[in-house]
DNA sequence: GCACCTTGCCTACAGTCCATAGGCGATCGC
DNA sequence: GCGATCGCCTATGGACTGTAGGCAAGGTGC
């Protein structure tokens, strides 16, 4: 057996790529030229750039389920929305091109994941710790998910490059506005 | 004088192309075969592709900034709130591809511009109906900016789409949590 | 131990896109 | 009318995606 590639070691090698250079820079070409392999090699272990491209946001799914479930397990109210944001937060600060991979339309496959249904799951579950109605509960996951979401984008994109103070601590305060919201969860 | 082309028709047509197939679909070919003409002819008037797409951008910035002023001035309070969120969402829908120009980090110039400063300014200014503590206010403005884009991106790409009830009743349910945690801000 | 076949990567090529260089003709100032 | 300018053109090069077909190393059947 030579030292073989298979669509495993292409998309994390990919995955690696979009940390450094960023998702959009994820190119066959160039995940070839760091695998020391010419680019048509690669349509043997993936079908094509979209499938490249779904395979490190399924990669990403799978990492942050697992840091997020790791975070909120034997936790609590404000301490699991913490833990949720701090495991959410952590992962995009430090996997970068993999966090952008998440923020996407992906292929049906991916969505129907089991890492997915994982990721809708543990966000229903810091939930527990709170008195909001069941009925509500979609609304309420939706709006936490939007608000870490939309917190991180922007810091990503620059929005908050202009304006003090630092990210970090309009970060906590989020966490703690959403904390006291769930709390009195308005009917 | 020929019908001949400008700066600002070729954003604008960019703009409505990529309303039309999504901003990244927006490319110098595709908008030079829209208008009729060669790739090339375009660099006369657009410096490069990135220009092209901050011109997409700041064209955004300035309609989105017009619509949410209009749609804010003379309300405060929830009714402000309400009509910030409406103007923004009305927007994200209308024209996704140029709200999609808008989730992305735009050169130096556009975000130095005046509809960005506006922009800021505005989601300040429904502040005002609130009683946030001047010192918390950038807190709250980037609170807000972060749910309802990220809601508007979550409902894009798609993460809505596999739970019930329809987006627009969360979005409801959003701006009125925003409102009650502004009207209670936490210490 | 030999022929065979699978498999993993290769080269060659077609199509699309960005970007630059240089040409040509129509229009405008005079 | 005459020349200069200006707007769009053709030609070209380099990067990327994706397809087709080849070649050789490794394992398989006899």
């Amino acid at each position: 057996m030579r030292p073989s590639l298979t669509a495993a070691t292409v998309v994390a090698d990919a995955a690696a790529l979009a940390d450094e250079a960023g998702f959009g820079m994820v190119t066959l070409s160039a995940v070839a030229r760091r695998l020391g392999v010419q680019a048509p090699s690669l349509y043997s272990h993936v079908r094509d750039l979209e499938a490249l491209r779904d395979g490190i946001t399924a990669l990403a799914l799978g990492e942050l389920a697992e840091r997020v479930g790791g975070a909120i397990a034997g936790r609590s109210g404000l301490e699991a929305l913490r833990a949720y944001a701090a495991a959410t937060r952590a992962y995009a600060l430090g996997s970068p091109g993999r966090w952008q991979s998440l923020q996407r339309r992906a292929g049906e496959e991916v969505v129907r994941s089991e890492a997915a249904r994982n990721m809708a799951a543990q966000a229903g579950s810091v939930l527990r710790g709170y008195e909001v109605p069941p009925g509500e509960h979609v609304h309420a996951v939706r709006l936490i998910g939007s608000t870490l979401n939309g917190f991180l984008a922007l810091e990503r994109s620059g929005s908050f490059d202009h304006s003090a103070p630092a990210p970090e601590e309009s970060w906590d305060r989020t966490v703690v506005a959403l904390d006291s919201l769930l709390r009195a969860w308005p009917a």
